[in-house]
DNA sequence: ATAGGGTTAG
């Protein structure tokens, strides 16, 4: 594995300059992700050495890529350190960057440190969006922690942040998780007050949760819905 | 001009 690794990592090397192709920060930030996505977050290190190396400037892309990859191995301390040092060396991070980051703290049951995160971005005058509170929240629901989540939906509201289908998604899950089925319900009536349309997943979820509360001809009723709206049930919605 | 972020369900 190591050694087919380093094969990848040194022919792409040689291919690309017998071509006589230079290299420059896009490409070379597209080959650190490649082996990011690769899982040989070290060979993208590697890469970062070379374009120090050749005198070329890494920018926000290229460490967001790297802080990526190193999240992709489940390394989120690497990931908050590889941060840090970034912005030690006075490179600004972007929302992007923190995306990435308050994704991997959400999805590893760090929601509080992802929350700091949150605060820590707008007093560093970078604006969350709604990738940045759509982890957040699908963090929250997922904790049962849905009034705190119902909390930072209407803090994103009163900075013209427009939640998506996502959020919404993710805050009628959580409801139907505590058994609050009529405010999931209300949900779905807003969304369609926002011009959201509500997708299969959204559908699936209410129908699921309706079912397993025993109203089954509510879930019907959502199914008619679901239908008249262009939205094919599917097997998940089938199994429910 | 060319590169980077999430996406929710049984």
């Amino acid at each position: 594995m190591i050694m087919s690794a380093r094969r990848i990592f040194t022919t792409t090397e040689r291919t690309i300059e017998s071509l006589g192709i230079s290299h420059d920060i896009y490409s070379l930030s597209i080959l650190i992700d490649c082996f990011c996505r690769l899982h040989l977050v070290n060979f993208g290190f590697s890469i970062l050495g070379k374009i120090i190396k050749f005198g070329l400037e890494p920018n926000t892309v290229t460490f967001t890529t790297l802080i990526k990859g190193l999240c992709i191995d489940g390394k989120i301390n690497g990931a908050v350190d590889f941060f840090n040092d970034m912005v030690a060396g006075g490179y600004q991070p972007d929302v992007h960057t923190y995306n990435v980051i308050v994704n991997a703290l959400c999805k590893c049951g760090k929601t509080n440190v992802a929350i700091e995160l949150l605060k820590g971005m707008v007093e560093r005058g970078c604006e969350p969006d709604v990738v940045t509170y759509n982890a957040i929240v699908d963090a929250l629901c997922k904790d049962k922690l849905v009034i705190e989540a119902l909390d930072l939906f209407s803090q994103m509201r009163n900075k013209c942040i427009s939640p998506n289908v996502v959020t919404y998604t993710c805050l009628i899950q959580g409801l139907c998780n505590l058994g609050k089925w009529n405010q999931a319900l209300a949900l779905l009536k807003e969304m369609a007050g926002q011009n959201i349309s509500p997708n299969i997943i959204t559908f699936s979820i209410l129908i699921d949760n309706l079912c397993k509360e025993g109203l089954v001809s509510k879930a019907q009723e959502i199914m008619k819905i679901m239908i008249q709206q262009g939205v094919k049930p599917d097997v998940v919605t089938y199994n429910s």
